[in-house]
DNA sequence: TTGAAAGCGTTACCAT
DNA sequence: ATGGTAACGCTTTCAA
């Protein structure tokens, strides 16, 4: 781990100045073909390699764009951190990763380290209900997935009322008669929205909300299948299930298959987000689904358009739409 | 996106000179009681936070770790990068993470857009079996996944010989007699190896290899789907089949679920890597594993290690040991 | 206890 | 076409 060559080096080596050898790598002036040739023979010989930190402290720009979310684990994050990437990669910015653990305090320490430095753009999936550490930010800022409710904010999100409309509306056409949801936390604009989605299926159909048939979790694989499990001892039980988060839908089929329930016979099942394992399993499952791939393209093409604005322009909100999947597990 | 307050207002506004507010920035001297207190209070009023760019320049670190992967969309990266981000934010790192879609040649690309951005260390799983763009970097590096043949390197692996070893002869003591593999590219160690292991349990169990129940494929779910079909175009049909890879392992049992085969009366089964679905398919599946987000957090703890220490160990690497989970599949 | 100033590796203005 | 040099925002030595 030597000292790594610095443009001085090569400047002096090949008997030019700096400001040359800059404009070389940066085809920013007109250089001669002699030196030109001259200066890249050195700058190859050395193996040198501009040092961005010092080019980003001249030139108050970083490309450098952050990403701070829960947990990269959960399988809603990877595709759109993938459309993200691409779309920011194409600008030629990076990315730089910062996971929460879903906890506000690490959410708001991580915000500062990214500002200290000077990323140009953030982007971000709420780490909870708190965020008053985003209020007077001035770099450039979209939420996704979950995000403030005020509408100061750029926003990427999806249709989580209709999302759960949709998927209850669904169940109700097959004239299920106790349509049960497993909702997530109320806290949460994700959570609290698809309930309410639901409810409003419900009572546009003439069907009356009964509190025995809402079950309200966090969004882990386990409380899913906790949470089936008691909506399976009411009685009377229920005849059909929207899941309203992809843990929960795993959780609740996982529990409906230990405990031999027949889908959709005993129980019709509707889950969220299109995993890998939908079609596979038996019945395959319908589901309510986004595209996540081109929800993650959106971000970073959103981002990058707020940097390159300077972000003059007015707060924007895409939301994308529910599509509803349908396969063998809503008796259709 | 006014100008960013810098050490300089606050020093001036304070009334004391950068080096002071440097000082009590950093814990670094003793500072008066008073004067920390006025130039906290400055510091809180302005919004100051300092800028890490130059404050990198300045101390030739930049606390910021690279990571080149194929595709986080891969399921076996989320958990794994968890474990790097931990291990990483554990010690005040933070990660930069840049996909290359297995493309070498962004790979290179990427390489050295990192190496610009003075990162400290660098994680690599391969692009393909191109490396030589890694030679004389003189950044601490370690290899994961993917990883070079050549001893010269860090290398955090997985015993992909064993891995196949085991599973195969697994099968092979249920007295299974066509045992059938789904290998994968053999220009990667990892396909290579795996597909020996396998030969060798086969061997050693005094069988043949017949080339016939061997089926070379990408790493894709499209391809373990055709993979398997021809393998079931057999005469006579393979009773048993190892999947040696996560993909391969998903369109496989995808194909068999399709053509109605029965598992594992008509075909036992063995997948690879322990993924969220394995237990909820019918029936649940028996893989070989890793623990990937314990690999994670090995990779980062080894790069974070190489880092301190400078470059100046020997390098090391460390493999872990495959787990055979069984389940109903493969007809115990 | 505090401060002046050099230096980290670039870029770009202004000369030549 | 080329170069000298100030400036970017910080840390740290040395002096006061």
């Amino acid at each position: 781990m030597k000292k790594k060559p610095t443009m001085q080096d090569v400047a002096a080596i090949a008997g030019v100045s700096t400001a040359t050898v800059s404009n070389v790598i940066n085809n920013t002036k007109n250089v001669s073909e002699g030196t030109k040739r001259k200066i890249l023979e050195v700058i190859e010989s050395l193996d040198y390699i501009p040092n961005n930190l010092a080019k980003s402290l001249k030139m108050r720009d970083t490309k450098l764009i952050g990403l701070l979310i829960s947990d990269i684990a959960n399988p809603f994050f990877p595709p759109v951190v993938r459309g993200i990437e691409d779309s920011l990669a194409e600008n030629g910015y990076n990315l730089i990763l910062c996971e929460t653990n879903s906890d506000s305090n690490l959410e708001r320490e991580n915000l500062r380290v990214l500002l200290s430095r000077r990323i140009e753009g953030l982007m971000v999936s709420l780490a909870g209900s708190e965020e008053s550490h985003f209020e007077n930010i001035d770099t450039p800022l979209v939420f996704f997935n979950r995000v403030p409710v005020s509408d100061q904010y750029n926003k990427v999100q999806v249709k989580n009322f209709k999302a759960a409309y949709v998927g209850t509306t669904h169940l109700i056409g097959h004239d299920y008669k106790r349509v049960a949801i497993l909702a997530g936390p109320q806290h949460l604009n994700v959570g609290r929205d698809r309930l309410f989605g639901y409810k409003e299926a419900l009572l546009e159909s003439g069907r009356e909300v009964d509190s025995n048939y809402i079950s309200i979790r966090e969004f882990t694989v386990a409380e899913g299948y906790q949470g089936m499990k008691e909506l399976m001892n009411q009685d009377p039980k229920p005849d059909a299930v929207f899941t309203s988060n992809n843990a929960l839908t795993l959780g609740a089929f996982q529990f409906l298959k230990d405990a031999g329930y027949r889908i959709p016979q005993d129980i019709a099942f509707l889950g969220y987000d299109d995993t890998q394992w939908a079609t596979i399993v038996d019945p395959p499952i319908s589901v309510v689904r986004y595209p996540m791939y081109e929800m993650g393209q959106a971000i970073g093409a959103m981002i990058i358009g707020l940097v390159r604005s300077r972000g003059q322009e007015p707060s924007r909100t895409i939301a994308f739409e529910p599509e509803l999947v349908v396969r063998k597990s809503c008796g259709c």
